[in-house]
RNA sequence: GCCCGGAUGGCGGAAUCGGCAGACGCGGAGGCCUCAAAAGCCUUUACUCGAAAGGGUGUGUGGGUUCAAGUCCCACUCCGGGCACCA
């Protein structure tokens, strides 16, 4: 393509530019209005590709149109740069995590300036600096001594091939290891957690104060699992002195109980199970604790999706409503933990319960009436009970509380909730992240270490091989130290800790990144918080979302952050993804477009608002043959707007109100549609929208002549509307058309002028029918009669009406009539 | 299996409150400029019947509500994503 303009020089003179002259590097007690906006910090894997592009293509133009809008912008970048990728590159090259690291942070900052992306760069943060790892080491002290961080037996995912711990997405659906193919085992040690599960109803119901997408906080919901029922017990038939705690949602089916389970982890099973019974059990249980989780749970059948697998225990409990023996078997359908591990089964109304009474021929009794023709299932539906005593008749929410008031009384019951959200387990057995700051001594136990001592960074001299265990539990100048508390000699916890811990508090560090002797003030991040716009990939819509709002109540919480919001991110947006042959475009895959190739040829604008305009931000984009066909197109916008606003050859006329008032509607129109839709998130018809104006403008220019302020406004607004999309190229042309001048981007958003939005005359559509047969221009201001009777005298409409009286007409004065006959 | 999205020309998409379906762009067709090409510019482009004027049809499928439905309601098909026995 020839351009108007050398596009690489341009680029790279703006980003010199840009970067010399600090404009978006905030101070904290900058007097304006203060805007915090921030793109999901980035894992360095290399050069950015077009997830990247797009991501930081909404989140500048956020930080320019902001900046136009009058209000200081924080906008910080950094890296989450601790992570396995880096950690099996260099055990692959025998090489050291932190050259890889370095390398492709590098390299992605190269892209993204490359990208004329902006940021106060001051405030860079890395996960992997001693600075930062400081700082996480003292709120995990934090955590500790609240007693928000405990020590438990968990189970983790085995692979005896590598002889290593596999993290679950390692772990392929057929549960087998991804790199050596070994059936990946289940195996108990000791983890660190953080208690997460005590914000489950805070984390729950602050959702509701979020401007988040719907579906994001959909999820949210679904991952904390919130349920409410009763807990009761269940005492054993013949030793009354035996009783198996239950939970159950559904109490009001209580008389419909044939049988019980518990799960094979539960403590109770062995004193439960019979002698003669034992055999059956015990291989049920090998059974279920020898599978990885992947794999009991995957097995299924065509009727339920599941098959059930269990064993009888050889006793019997008793329904506390009739007062029956039922038997008490063990399945792994049942999980140890989840609300007690136990649960009275209900076959009747429950059809995880049916498959399995079916499974083992046991009876089925219905409590609640079903409506005609429902299917002979499991029916979990409202409705009268039945074959319920003292519950018969009443309908499922009077039953539950009823049954309720009940077992509280005759079986030791109370209410109660549970969650599906499990604690957060951090520990992590890698070497490439930051160290769990504790050492464990043989007289004094375990022992914080004491803050003057952090950060505690992994050694440099470490053997990055594969044999089995995390460098830092071998390397024994890191292992062996002493114990703060008595001298003696200690061992260093191996361990270090989930990256999510990284990425849960970051953005905190940016409002005061140089703090010392604390993550941050809480009076400098008082000033930001919460972010204004967080941006980033649908990927991060459970995990990393759900650990950053757990941080910051639990920073509140335990005083790290008076002051502060108890919620990070207001408003949260979250992009599409790439796809290319119908896959998520990413590293891992090896399916990456660099963007690299787009700087040379088209320039960053171009391929910025590729991006901005090929659909909506938040759906996914296919990458096809055609999409280079659009970038140049987005190219030759561009290249047009940067002709006709420094040409100096049209011809010149004298101000005609006819020729030049359209296009002075069609200017503040125009900002009228660009400001709401980037308000709301339409990029794409923002750009529309401006891709009309040059066309309305040029098509004027160039067939009337050029009338000098009109023209001058139209080219000025437009430029200024472009800017936070397209910042070289519009800066550019500010220069020409105003040299001398500040910047294009230190300019006031244009503001729609009221008047200049009114139309004076409008077309109506006349409809006889519904369809559509005459188009009249009219005032504004026309009244529905007006508009009835105009509509009856048009010479076509009576056409159609054929002399026929209408039978009813609708007025919608000035859009629309319509004429029934 | 459950939950959440989605389906509109050859393609990406637009239609903010139930009121002109297809904005804007890509691609295609024709033309101007040129010795020629590239670039640029102009016209045209949902489908269909028709020589034209003009008509008919049309937003995944089938029903419904309404003067009027891409938009609301019911049932279904297909596609994408998330979660996998949460009692």
């Amino acid at each position: 393509m020839a351009r108007p303009f050398d596009v690489r020089s341009v680029e790279a003179k703006w980003q010199e530019r840009w970067r010399l002259d600090g404009t978006y590097e905030v101070d904290n007690d900058d007097p304006r209005e203060r805007y915090y906006a921030l793109c999901m910090y980035p894992y360095p894997s290399g050069a950015a590709h077009q997830g990247h592009v797009r991501n930081y293509t909404f989140g500048d133009l956020v930080v320019r149109y902001q900046t136009m809008r009058g209000k200081a912008v924080l906008s910080p970048f950094g890296f989450d740069s601790f992570g396995l990728p880096a950690e099996n590159a260099a055990i692959k090259a025998g090489s050291h995590p932190r050259i890889f690291t370095e390398s492709r942070m590098a390299e992605l900052k190269q892209s993204v300036q490359r990208l004329g992306a902006v940021y106060d760069w001051r405030r860079e943060v890395m996960s992997h600096d001693p600075q930062y790892m400081k700082y996480s080491q003292l709120i995990f002290l934090a955590f500790l001594r609240a007693g928000l961080a405990y020590r438990a037996e968990a189970p983790v995912n085995w692979c005896p091939g590598c002889a290593t711990v596999l993290a679950n997405e390692q772990v392929l659906a057929d549960g087998t290891c991804e790199r050596s193919g070994d059936v990946v085992e289940r195996k108990n040690l000791e983890q660190w957690f953080f208690r997460i599960t005590d914000y489950a109803d805070e984390l729950l119901n602050d959702l509701d104060s979020l401007e988040w997408p719907e579906r994001v906080k959909t999820m949210q919901r679904n991952w904390i699992g919130r349920s409410e029922g009763v807990e009761f017990d269940l005492v054993v038939a013949d030793d009354p002195t035996m009783v198996l705690r239950v939970f159950t949602t559904r109490p009001d089916t209580g008389f419909g109980i044939t049988y019980a389970v518990v799960a094979p982890e539960h403590p109770m099973l062995d004193a439960l199970t019979t002698d003669e019974q034992r055999p059956a059990v015990e291989d049920l249980v090998a059974r279920a604790t020898s599978l990885s989780e992947v794999e009991r749970t995957s097995s299924s059948d065509s009727g339920t999706g599941l098959t059930k697998r269990g064993a009888f225990t050889g006793r019997y409990v008793l329904n506390p409503f009739t007062g029956e023996s039922v038997p008490l078997f063990v399945a792994d359908y049942v999980l140890g933990t989840y609300g007690t591990g136990a649960i009275m089964a209900v076959p009747g109304e429950d059809e995880r319960d049916l498959a399995f009474a079916r499974a083992y021929d046991l009876p089925v009794v219905h409590t609640v009436e079903r409506p005609e023709g429902t299917a002979d299932g499991a029916y979990a539906g409202d409705g009268s009970h039945i074959n319920s005593g003292f519950l018969d008749g009443l309908n499922v929410a009077d039953a539950k509380a009823a049954a309720t008031a009940f077992l509280v009384e005759r079986a030791r019951g109370r209410a109660t909730v549970n969650y599906r959200l499990r604690d957060w387990l951090v520990s992590r057995q890698r070497f490439w992240g930051c160290p769990i700051p504790v050492v464990y001594c043989d007289a004094c136990g375990m022992v914080p270490v004491p803050e003057d001592q952090l950060p505690i960074v992994a050694p440099d001299d470490v053997v990055m091989d594969r044999n089995g265990q995390s460098p830092l539990a071998t390397h024994a100048a890191f292992r062996d130290t002493t114990c703060p508390v008595c001298g003696g000699p200690a061992r260093r916890e191996a361990d270090t800790m989930d990256t999510f811990t990284d990425s849960s508090w970051y953005f905190l560090r940016y409002t005061d990144p140089f703090s010392e002797g604390r993550p941050f003030d809480p009076a400098q991040a008082a000033k930001w918080m919460p972010v204004d716009q967080y941006i980033g990939g649908i990927e991060h819509a459970i995990l990393h979302l759900l650990y950053a709002r757990f941080y910051l109540k639990a920073l509140v919480d335990i005083g790290l952050a008076p002051g502060l919001p108890r919620e990070p991110f207001t408003r949260l947006f979250t992009q599409g993804m790439i796809r290319l042959d119908g896959s998520k475009m990413s590293k891992s895959k090896g399916n990456l477009i660099a963007p690299e190739q787009y700087f040379d040829r088209v320039g960053a604008d171009a391929l910025r608002v590729f991006h901005l305009f090929v659909g909506p931000p938040g759906d996914d984009v296919d990458w096809t043959a055609q999409t280079e066909d659009v970038i140049e197109g987005c190219a030759r916008f561009l290249d047009r707007i940067y002709r006709l606003a420094t040409d100096a050859t049209l011809q010149v006329r004298p101000r005609d109100e006819s020729l030049d008032r359209p296009v002075e509607r069609a200017v503040h129109r125009t900002i009228k549609r660009v400001t709401t839709d980037l308000d709301r998130w339409s990029y794409n018809t923002a750009v529309a929208a401006v891709m009309e104006l040059l066309n309305t403008v040029s098509k004027w220019a160039h067939d009337d002549g050029v009338e000098p302020s009109v023209l001058a406004e139209a080219l000025d607004v437009m430029v200024r509307l472009v800017a936070p999309m397209a910042p070289h190229v519009s800066a550019e042309i500010w220069e020409i058309r105003h040299p001398g001048e500040p910047s294009v981007h230190a300019q006031p958003w244009p503001v729609a002028d009221p008047d200049l939005l009114v139309e004076e005359t409008l077309t109506m559509v006349v409809q006889v029918n519904g369809k559509v047969r005459a188009r009249l221009e009219v005032r504004a201001d026309i009244t529905d009669e007006a508009a009835s009777a105009a509509a009856m005298a048009d010479e076509t409409v009576r056409q159609y009406l054929a002399g026929a009286t209408p039978s009813r007409i609708v007025a919608r004065a000035p859009r629309l009539v319509n004429i029934i006959v």
